[in-house]
DNA sequence: GTGGTCTAGACCACA
DNA sequence: GTGGTCTAGACCACT
């Protein structure tokens, strides 16, 4: 279900944050379903259980998860797949404002998402 | 000319780099224009002339500029300009890619754009 | 395992990397296989940290090695001493350009290759 | 009758002595002919005449050309050409010992000399 | 005066 | 403990 690319630049509990987060966006993940475990995530990716727990809790802070101790770790209730849509529209809106920095017309942008979005679906 | 936020979690000499960059894209650095020395450029931003050297070194090796030892560092001439901004429509296809992936429609997508042109120019 | 002279005209860092190239080549370093710490190294080899480090870096952006944050420097996995020993050739061929130039006849080259060649393996 | 690359790496004043002395090798520029004067050539150049001089004054140290004051640089008398291609001889087999070094074999080097030789000769 | 290399030492993020 | 970034200050080669 996970997919962890050690190579990459950005960092592995990022890369993990980033998957939880989008798999409630598209609601793979529902309110109150159950994360995995630390520790059967971490082994199960084969990395340190501090680097999952790290990713835990960032999202905790940011209300996307809650914790029962001695239960384990469950998806906030309140609207999270639409507050995470918000979000990334906002940082869609920062990399839109960097294009037009570099002033870069807004039809090639136009022509970018048709592109994208006629492609048929995959990873 | 330069602006460097120091607080910023962006290491310094990325920014320098992306403002070399911006500065090519928008043509107010056109090919074989001189840059500010590494020291000049430091001691102007108050950073430690290393970093500056960073900042021109990779950009060097990534052939934005040329560097003549004991003359200074040069914009490249070979349509350095249009590169740059090709690079950067990669990243923006990147980043629709990613909205696609939150199941985000592109009528958002198309808003956002046009909200951002709207708006008068600024820094 | 690692041989520096500080004495040379050429750079520690360049010294290092070519070492390193050397060691893929010949498959005693092989893919995944870790690099010592920059700071190991650097103690050992009686250097500063930040010249291993610039090595290890520009190896990386070359892509020979690439670097896991928190864990270390591996030696890449796509065929790595094969693209070094192709670069290895290009400059040989350039060499004999080179010897062209200087009217050089082949057969001097030929001899040539042939002394070092039958010489004992040495270092 | 000389070319300079002010972006290569290479040190304006090594590809001056590089090329004095293909011109020599190849008998281009014979014992006894004058080289033109170091402030004109630094002139037709677009250097700095002292590159030049610096130049000059290397090739005088290595005993490939004599400078008679007031009168100009005059290239040596004793065999110079023969020298210089001895000389290029030993960077021919230091690089063929790099070779070895990198697990190259000799066939391949073989037929690297013959590709270049078979060339047209061009620059 | 220009960039290139190096040292000594510091702090931070990541695992 | 690992690499990444940064500072302060030094010496060198090139122009």
């Amino acid at each position: 279900m996970f997919l962890i690319d050690v190579q990459s630049k950005t960092p592995i509990f990022e890369q993990l944050k980033k998957q939880i987060l989008e798999f409630i966006s598209i609601q793979v993940l529902s309110p109150n379903d159950k994360l995995p475990s630390v520790r059967s995530l971490a082994s199960q990716l084969g990395v340190n259980p501090n680097t999952v727990a790290k990713a835990y809790q960032e999202l905790e802070t940011q209300g996307y998860i809650y914790t029962v101790k001695g239960k384990g770790c469950f998806i906030s209730d309140n609207d999270t797949d639409a507050q995470i849509r918000l979000e990334k529209m906002k940082e869609f809106k920062d990399k839109v404002k960097e294009m037009k920095k570099y002033h870069i017309g807004k039809d090639g942008l136009y022509q970018t998402i048709n592109e994208v979005y006629e492609e048929e679906y995959h990873d």
